[in-house]
DNA sequence: ACGCCCACCTGGAGGC
DNA sequence: TGCCTCCAGGTGGGCG
């Protein structure tokens, strides 16, 4: 369910609720997250003190003062709290740190995530380089190697729907089945064109419109349609702000015609047909 | 090499 | 009440 939006929500109220902090003590469960976590490699983080936050399209790190940091993703339902101590954990709550701030004060962040598609990895941090799954990504949509020429590059002559390669972490990174769907709305192009036969003036509209409908999100601090909440656990308010994903048979908010639906890569599309060529 | 599909999980919603 | 099916925001491995 993250995606880039949510993620940096979270990853911008983590930075006001755990930097500054010291690990004390951490637990996790025993079920296995994607990549799997020992309380070995948890342990290197017991007395450490957290010193920055930062997003990587989707991934979230958390930067500690003594050499080590985690790398995490969220999946489809992973969540991060961040919350008194003594309060009673959720299911699913697969690691938690103890942490103490300023005088003493106690609290626990909790890694929540029902379906255990997440990650939660702790690396030194000068390796972090090497991780094949930040080596995988391509740029982040808000840096400066996200060009309109960079874009048309990326896809001429690619033979996958446009939807799909939108999707594609190793093309651009931060994209998902949410904001894939309003982003081709807002530059009226429909999800099942190849992306290779895209003109360049629809790919100046395209790249103009991922960031619009991105910063969007993180401006109603996200998307909540099911599991996504903040480390606050409060939802996000962009759900109404969506055009078309989750709007099957509802009137299109320009042309009134309904939103269709569509499989593509065993994934719901939503477009307006009319609006979307 | 590239593009597609499915497995990986749990839980909520809706039909009967 | 229960049981069944379908669906869900992501990723990556394996297949053709």
């Amino acid at each position: 369910m993250p995606e880039l939006p949510e993620v940096e929500t979270v990853a911008r109220s983590l930075r006001d609720k755990i930097v500054g902090k010291r690990i004390v003590a951490t637990e996790r469960s025993d079920k296995t997250l994607r990549r799997g976590l020992k309380q070995s490699e948890l342990d290197r983080l017991v007395g450490a003190r957290i010193t920055s936050v930062e997003r990587h399209a989707k991934f979230l790190l958390m930067h500690a003062d003594n050499g080590w940091s985690v790398l995490a993703h969220l999946g489809m339902t992973g969540q991060m709290l961040v919350r008194p101590d003594g309060e009673e954990r959720p299911k699913h709550t697969h690691v938690v740190f103890a942490l103490e701030g300023p005088k003493r004060q106690r609290g626990e962040f909790w890694f929540v995530d029902p379906r255990r598609f997440g990650q939660f990895s702790v690396v030194e941090t000068k390796r972090l380089g090497e991780r094949d799954e930040l080596r995988a990504l391509g740029p982040d949509p808000f840096s400066d190697g996200f060009t309109v020429e960079f874009l048309v590059e990326q896809l001429r002559g690619k033979q996958t729907p446009t939807k799909s390669a939108l999707m594609d972490q190793k093309i651009f990174a931060g994209m998902g089945n949410i904001y894939v769907a309003e982003a081709l709305f807002v530059a009226g192009i429909s999800p099942k064109r190849l992306a290779g036969k895209l003109k360049r003036a629809e790919i100046e509209k395209l790249h103009a419109a991922t960031r619009a409908v991105l910063t969007l999100g993180i401006d109603n601090r996200g998307t909540s349609i099911s599991d996504y909440v903040d480390v606050n656990g409060n939802v996000g308010e962009n759900e109404a702000f969506l055009q078309v994903y989750g709007r099957e048979d509802e009137p299109c908010s320009r042309c009134g015609k309904p939103i269709l639906r569509l499989t593509q890569a065993g994934r719901s599309t939503f477009y307006c047909k009319a609006c979307q060529k």
